[in-house]
DNA sequence: AAAATATACGAAAACGTTTACGTAAAAACG
DNA sequence: CGTTTTTACGTAAACGTTTTCGTATATTTT
């Protein structure tokens, strides 16, 4: 069968661009079955005051008449509405336009579809409504709040309401979080740097009030207390993720100093780029001269040449645990409980790092 | 005031996260104010029929009570949900991870949110519902079709039926789109490399099918036939969108041949990073040795050393357009026509491309 | 002042479901 | 065979809106 746009021979003619097409509704069904609407309706969310002969004759009928439940109504009725919210602040340089949430939305996605749930963003409807209340306007079964000022009195509002949430890479103590384990990776990051036998490690990391960046940080100075390695007030640097401008300005500062550090990690893989540009710059090079690593994993570290040394977050695993948390929230909130669920990341070695041993 | 999510104090007692969040309805305000629900109503739609300082009166009411409606009942009453649908399939290498596709999106996020309207995944809902029938379900006033088989009958139906609908990056006849001038950008890319005295020009280019493919080999061929430039058939290969190590072993070939082409044309800036790598790896420079260029204008591309020279797309612009037009479409059906949008891309000349002259 | 019109509001039906409840007929029981 | 229980279905109210139509009062017109 060949289907022609121009003949628009697959549309059947009584619902062409004109006509209103009229859905088939428990009525029509109930009609042709000539059993009542709430048989039909019973019949279809299998109920089990209803025969089974007639069970299968209004869902077959059902079927053949093309039906599909009035999502309006039934959430008018019933209070849930299948569908579940997002919340991504896409101001700045975060949200939708970040390979890791993206990939964060695209697992949460992907996991709720196929749980039979809809995904509609949250936004504050020109500051008409709050995100709680536009999630009660939309009748929204849940949220996951992915990318956000934390601290705003809308979001956390939201997660204080009767409503279930999932937030992620953030803690409140009311709601479930599903984080990359910021902690465990930088960690590694560290460990696999000290094991090259570096001790001069710089670290330039992203905004200071994201909880984030004081994971990373706290881990990067335990690892390195641990390992009794020093690390000078000027080594670390506070720039912004994806601000590829100010990580090599920073990197030029880092490396116009007294005693430059042998080492650089950056926020992010983005940040890296601008890093090494500043160092290129100076006439040097990535690893001989100083090395450097990035985070995130995203797809072109691993096309870099060198080949970056960064941690891959799970990033999709973790939208899909999100959703998951999420919907056994909705669906069985006896059983399910908060939970603080950490998604490890997954350190890749690349060719940035210069082994000094 | 302090917001402290451990003592809850931003939420007032009689909803704390157990209680049933009812919200206040229009019964509620008709209470208050002794008046009928149907008066409320019009009231807040600023119906004619009602007293001024009774309207006044119940929309302060109505405020004070932080009321909201129910999306529901309305879209059940008035077949409009203020809610439109996008279809994302992000199989393979598109869709949702893909930067040009997000920021497309995003565009049409603000936009849309800022009209009122909300935005709501259409999936197939695991093959039980046509597109189509995904957006009936969820009454969607409308829906954007940016990354999807154009090819597909669910598709095809989708553009064909009555919901107002918008493609992106491809042509229906019977509804309008918003394209990526990738002719005119093509044109101006391949005009530039001429100008730097390039003769022997190769493309590299993404999946054939594509719609934009097809645009940009035409682009390519017919602008090189206008300056007299041959094309040998060698020059041309099929690779796929975002696929670095195909660009890779396409470009190995190409600059294996007895005659290698002085400039590469890759399908976009992330395949470049594959073709870079190949060249590279065979002991040569960009641009020294051959020259390239890519196509979106990700951010990364202008962070790359050499800096890149591609072709940026407007994208959030396209995504500005396609909510406009949609928005249109649903609010003002016999005034709104079938269009074909085409939004400019901008050359971003880098340093990738040698000044052979 | 009677008649016509305008104004401001309410009653009630409707949108498409779900569900509590009622009730026949059939089945099981004594 | 009468009584209770079960089974299978229907009735009707409800969810929160919008909208048509009706109507009482106020205003304007003759």
């Amino acid at each position: 069968m060949v289907y022609s746009s121009y003949e628009n021979d697959y549309v059947n003619a009584d619902d062409q661009k004109k006509g209103n097409a009229a859905m088939v509704s428990m009525k029509n069904i109930a009609d042709r079955c000539h059993v009542s609407v709430a048989t039909v309706s019973k019949a279809l969310n299998n109920h089990s005051d209803v025969g089974e002969e007639t069970r299968l004759r209004i869902k077959q009928i059902a079927d053949e008449m093309g039906y599909h439940p009035n999502a309006a109504a039934r959430a008018l009725k019933t209070h849930r509405s299948y569908n579940i919210g997002i919340l991504l602040r896409d101001d700045a340089h975060s949200g939708l336009t970040h390979e890791y949430f993206s990939e964060v939305l695209d697992g949460l996605k992907v996991e709720a579809e196929q749980k039979g749930y809809d995904i509609t963003f949250i936004n504050s409807h020109n500051n008409k409504m709050t995100y709680y209340e536009h999630c009660k306007y939309r009748n929204l079964d849940g949220a996951v709040i992915a990318c956000a000022e934390f601290e705003d009195p809308e979001v956390i509002e939201l997660v204080n309401r009767s409503l279930p949430t999932v937030t992620i890479d953030y803690i409140f103590n009311s709601c479930t979080s599903v984080s990359s384990d910021n902690v465990k990776g930088m960690r590694e990051l560290v460990l696999y740097i000290l094991n090259k036998g570096h001790k001069k490690i710089a670290f330039i990391h992203g905004e200071s009030k994201s909880e984030v960046t004081k994971e990373r940080l706290a881990s990067f100075h335990r690892t390195l207390a641990e390992f009794n390695v020093e690390v000078p007030d000027e080594y670390v640097r506070a720039s912004e993720y994806l601000n590829a401008t100010k990580a090599e300005k920073l990197t030029k500062e880092l490396m116009e100093l007294k005693e430059p550090p042998t080492c650089i990690i950056y926020p992010d893989d983005l940040s890296y780029s601008g890093g090494i540009n500043a160092v290129r710059n100076m006439g040097m090079l990535v690893p001989q001269d100083v090395s450097m690593a990035g985070y995130d994993g995203i797809k072109l570290s691993q096309i870099f040449n060198p080949k970056l040394t960064t941690v891959k977050q799970n990033s999709k695993e973790i939208g899909k645990l999100a959703a998951q948390q999420l919907i056994s929230a909705i669906e069985s909130p006896k059983t399910t409980f908060v939970q603080r669920i950490m998604v490890e990341g997954e350190l890749l070695p690349g060719e940035t790092i210069r082994d000094l041993n």
